[in-house]
DNA sequence: AACACGGGGGC
DNA sequence: GCCCCAGTGTT
């Protein structure tokens, strides 16, 4: 029973695998607000939360305010809507602040503050989806649940070099059934916390989408892709679609103090809750604009805004009005509140509007003062 | 299975 | 300009 002598090396028993990362998460993992030997598990959540597709140096500031504001799920269950929001403004994907929201409430309302260690009323808290099911039960309680992010998905996927595309259903069965293989090994089943944060540690540090470091992988010499020279081809990506383009036409109508008449975005769909200047969509949009709002009269049309998100792609005119001090009504473009907001209170990064609203109203109010 | 949902940082 | 990030919820 001799292996031929040109296999690939003998695969060790997986806990050697294991402490090999293991040992290199311990040495080299980054000091992070949220890490700590005992962690707070509300900590955990909020910065779970604020990290699905989102980078880590995105989240650090946000982390701080937010715990600096709500300390506790009670604390955040007590906040209104609007200041939860304005928290995440400029974070992307606000449906995750309604979520953790909702989560709180119900951790105040049905766990006496406390966040549930229970698989069953984790996983029911909204936002609390199979990867932060992992990530919360692992590192906040120990307990020895499988995660895949996208740094676990690319590290397993080059360890065995597989050709299922990390984010088909095939191939995500695949990487949850080895995850969950892997943490019942011995070294990982004891510190479940350690093992998935090194997995994806080892993602965002060494085994990197581009140009992995692989000659300072702990687990190099066991990885598939390596040994064949194929780690920067994996994993294979699905083809991507190319944005939607949008075309819109907002209303920049602006007081004599400069304020302008701003509404608030329904609570589903795009920028949720968020505020902006009035805006209408549709390659009619300049001319629904026009008709809506009666703009027969003086307006200036300033420089076309692009706004790119990941699967659209603005392209939007606006248009700038002096205002008599009207205020049309806007909940016919499907607004449900509205208000005169002050350029400075709506740049500010505390302010609930999104990304594309701020820009608007920097528009007008730089055009505004040459006036 | 496909789509909707933001924004930013690195190259 | 392109890639992709500590993904989830809806259709």
């Amino acid at each position: 029973m001799t292996a031929p002598r040109d296999s690939p090396p003998p695969t060790p028993p997986p806990p050697a695998r294991a402490q090999a990362l293991l040992d290199w998460f311990a040495a080299w993992q980054r000091d992070l607000p949220w890490r700590s030997a005992q962690p707070d598990p509300y900590a955990v959540l909020v910065s779970e939360l604020m990290l699905q597709q989102t980078r880590v140096d995105t989240v650090k500031p946000y982390f701080a305010r937010w715990m600096s504001n709500w300390p506790t799920p009670t604390a955040l269950a007590a906040a209104s809507t609007d200041e939860v929001l304005a928290a995440w403004t400029g974070l992307g994907y606000y449906n995750r602040a309604r979520n953790l929201h909702k989560a709180a409430r119900i951790i105040a309302a049905d766990h006496n503050g406390a966040l549930p260690r229970d698989r069953a009323a984790l996983g029911a808290l909204p936002g609390v989806g199979p990867y932060t099911l992992g990530a919360v039960r692992s590192i906040a309680f120990g307990q020895p649940e499988p995660l895949v992010d996208g740094n676990v998905g690319r590290v397993l996927s080059r360890w065995t070099a597989s050709r299922l595309p990390a984010t088909s259903t095939a191939g995500k069965k695949a990487l949850w059934s080895l995850a969950q293989e892997l943490m019942e090994t011995p070294p990982a089943r004891s510190a479940p916390g350690a093992w998935n944060q090194a997995l994806m540690e080892l993602g965002a540090l060494v085994c990197t989408p581009k140009k992995p470091a692989c000659s300072s992988c702990p687990v190099a010499e066991w990885c598939a892709a390596h040994a064949a020279g194929i780690a920067d081809q994996l994993p294979v990506r699905k083809p991507k679609k190319p944005p939607k383009p949008v075309i819109a036409a907002y209303l920049l109508l602006m007081r004599d103090d400069g304020k302008l008449w701003c509404g608030q975005r329904a609570a589903k769909g795009r920028w949720a809750g968020l505020w902006e200047p009035p805006g209408v969509e549709g390659p009619d949009s300049a001319s629904v604009l026009q008709a809506t709002f009666d703009l027969g009269g003086e307006h200036e049309v300033l420089p076309t805004i692009v706004h790119v998100l990941t699967h659209r792609r603005y392209e939007v005119t606006p248009v700038l009005v002096r205002s008599d001090n009207a205020a049309p009504p806007l909940a016919p473009l499907g607004y449900v509140a509205e208000r005169w907001i002050s350029p400075a209170a709506a740049v500010a990064s505390t302010s609930g509007f999104s990304r594309l609203g701020a820009r608007l109203v920097a528009a007008a109010a730089a055009a505004g003062q040459d006036l």
